[in-house]
DNA sequence: CTGTTAGCGCATTCAC
DNA sequence: GTGAATGCGCTAACAG
């Protein structure tokens, strides 16, 4: 079935057919609406290769999408949000979506860009993958529009959508604060990744602007993992002053605060109280439920989709003028773990 | 860059270079080594939809990937790593993979379909999707390969993979009875969902061949979530001869039952040992650590693609004498949920 | 072993 | 408002 046969059908020529289908105007009402009927009942799908040679553009779009072998844990379940929003939010714009091989160690550095160009990508949208990944640098120096979440590139034609980390951990400081805490710890995540260095800032900014002390003890690094959290949680319980509360820069690092808080022989909230980040599955699972600062992954994905959009439609000039970093608000759960005795 | 711009700058006519750039047997050595030469000097990316068009087929699969609205909590982090591994199996076997946009209420039954025919798929991968979807149904209803994880639908050429189910359970059964428990209830997921019901057909299995008696009480259907399978442990622990150990059929359900156990002033595993399925991320997190039955998700993934690639390379023919059916081994972790006292 | 030719399905000129 | 003709980039016959 193709547009020829509905031409023959319908005793009219091809390029009438195309027109009707694509909804141009020069075509008269009558016929646009005999066609597009017998279309239907015939299954006619047009075939988007075609379209695609001919017209030089294909409406899709590509994902870049980082599983995470080595960030296993870290956003993992976090993906699947985003995921799902990206998907939505393409395809009620009529984009399609190709999935992107993540590019392993052996790839050519152009290995993305290839792939672009192959499938006449229109752009790419790259989910949180390793910040030294040199296939996605090459991408992201091409001219190829890039919209990323969480990503450390720029180029020409990309832009950054993110959660707003430093308000985000400035609101876990403050409720803690607020519930009367004055001695607040914090366990970052690898300070080289934005996120975590963001996040860090917020809860600095806040301590000041409250006016907590914030001894240089009190700042401790960890991987994003349980272990890490558990591990800087019972160094800081140690401490000859310790904390009443820890704001840790991650769920599972959280929870693994929790973890030491109750070998140590405290109880939280009431001898410790800890705030997360991210609200993974598990933080409503675990008992006192861990309150956390949410990430709005749903808005993420359409913040991303709609700056790739923006940068489609700005078309092969200047980006001087085009916004080039999209903040995310954030949204602070307070359960179990941070409540007031 | 095209294949006419190589063949004029390499002196040879376009059918060579094509014949070069696919690796035909009729081209001499010679040819074959300089055109690849140049070609990646000049970063040449073959145009696929060109291709495609000309040779009929795409070497592209279609990825259904229910995130899961509805089945929010579910499956969920499990689809992570099964989307991983599927996009991994397909570029080892070099296809391309493009994500289909789920069919919402409103769309006409032949949503799938039409895809499929726009894009000249070959194949369709099918995670984990509400079984009453009337556009899957259509689309396994055709000719078009489709391969799906734990899918309810049957088809002229469809394959189902899944988790040994009854196997998995009844080794956690088997593993409580080694404890020396005696008294073994279970929770179930939804019954009319093909997972759930396998493994209470293993549980029951098991049960009968230890010689376990299984009071109709001790089974208590759930839906997956946290709260039922709390309340369920709430009611089975008020029984006049409550169990001692649980085996619930989804993570989410044990950590509730976990939490039961807490409220009932019981402590895990002493008192109630429990055992979940699935993994979760959450399993680790959780204190006692939850014991589970893993499904190998990457093993999952693979057979997924392996069987949609004994169906394409069986073509249309009949179908009769392939393996409809997949099952993938699952693996018993135990933790602190159900040891030994 | 290589070149010539035709055409995949479609959108788009340009005539009418 | 519609039709005839052209070509997108490529592969697959068919000749040589």
């Amino acid at each position: 079935m193709n547009i020829r046969e509905l031409a023959r059908r319908s005793g009219v020529s091809t390029a009438t057919v195309s027109r009707a289908l694509n909804d141009r105007a020069e075509v008269s009402e009558a016929t646009r609406a005999r066609i597009r009927q017998l279309a239907t009942e015939l299954g006619y799908a047009p075939n988007e290769p075609a379209r695609t040679l001919v017209r030089r553009r294909s409406d899709t779009i590509g994902l870049i999408w980082d599983s995470g072998q080595e960030a296993q844990g870290l956003h993992n379940p976090f993906l699947l949000g985003l995921l799902s929003a990206v998907r939505t939010a393409l395809s009620e714009a009529d984009y399609h979506l190709m999935l992107l091989t993540t590019a392993g160690a052996e790839e050519p550095d152009g290995a993305y860009l290839q792939a672009v160009r192959r499938h006449n990508l229109e752009g790419v949208i790259v989910l949180t993958t390793p910040p030294d990944d040199r296939c996605l640098r090459t991408l992201a120096a091409s001219t190829v529009p890039c919209a990323g979440i969480d990503t450390a590139f720029t180029g020409p034609r990309t832009v950054r959508v993110s959660s707003d980390n430093a308000a985000g951990a400035a609101a876990a400081v403050q409720h803690l604060h607020e519930l009367g805490h004055r001695r607040i710890a914090t366990v970052t995540g690898p300070l080289h990744l934005p996120p975590a260095a963001e996040r860090l800032t917020g809860y600095r900014r806040a301590c000041e602007r409250l006016g907590l002390p914030v001894p240089e003890e009190y700042v401790v690094e960890g991987d994003f993992f349980l272990a890490s959290g558990e591990a800087a949680a019972r160094g800081l319980l140690a401490l000859p002053d310790p904390p009443t509360a820890i704001f840790a820069a991650g769920d599972q690092m959280a929870i693994g605060a929790m973890h030491a808080a109750a070998d140590a022989g405290l109880s939280v909230p009431q001898d410790l109280a800890v705030v997360g980040f991210d609200d993974i599955d598990a933080a409503a699972l675990v008992r006192p439920a861990l309150s956390t600062v949410a990430q709005d992954q749903r808005a993420l994905g359409e913040a991303a989709v709609a700056a790739l959009r923006s940068l489609l439609d700005a078309g092969p000039g200047s980006v001087q003028d085009l916004v080039h970093s999209y903040i995310v608000p954030t949204r602070l759960l307070v359960r179990g773990s941070s409540r007031r005795p």
